[in-house]
DNA sequence: GCCAACGTTGGC
DNA sequence: GCCAACGTTGGC
């Protein structure tokens, strides 16, 4: 089992809305956060983080139903994610499908999170990253989970 | 709204 | 292959 983090502009799709149905986490037009997606498991573990809003932080989690495969998007010329170097005989950019598991009952906020000594190397806490998708150590993991309660 | 950091593009 | 210019991300 795998550990991640998964970013979203609560604004376009937040934890809430992933409460209410699985989705398919399409439009990750960057190789690295790709090459994240194309590592996930079934089962694997997902931290829901929002971003670009009011209460930046992880909110809840999520898990992966769905390894990688072919973003359908990429090749269709009115998506906004439209590709042209991608087609279906030879997909450039892949997602995976996550569904809900739970939602913390206050935000993990960015700014607790960076005045915890222990997450230091945390990538996510790195000056200028901006990658959507990244991997979260076990370590990590359970210590920002330790923190957490449910809804 | 600002701007630093980063990734990508394209000319050379 | 280098690097300047540009577009985007995302915290503040």
């Amino acid at each position: 089992m795998n550990y991640w983090l998964m970013k979203s502009e609560p604004d376009t799709f937040s934890i809430d809305d992933l409460k209410k149905q699985p989705t398919s986490w399409d439009g990750v037009r960057n190789y690295q956060a790709r090459n994240h997606m194309k590592n996930m498991s079934n089962g694997d573990q997902v931290f829901f983080y929002h971003s670009s809003c009011k209460k930046i932080g992880i909110v809840g989690i999520a898990q992966v139903i769905k390894e990688a495969y072919p973003d359908h998007t990429s090749w269709d010329p009115s998506s906004n994610y439209f590709d042209p170097k991608s087609s279906p005989e030879n997909p450039k950019w892949f997602m995976v499908d996550i569904e809900f598991v739970r939602q913390f009952s206050t935000t993990l906020t960015l700014a607790s999170l960076k005045e915890n000594p222990e997450l230091e190397s945390m990538a996510l806490l790195k000056k200028g990253n901006r990658l959507s998708v990244m991997p979260i150590n076990e370590i990590e993991w359970h210590l920002i989970n330790r923190q957490t309660q449910s809804n």
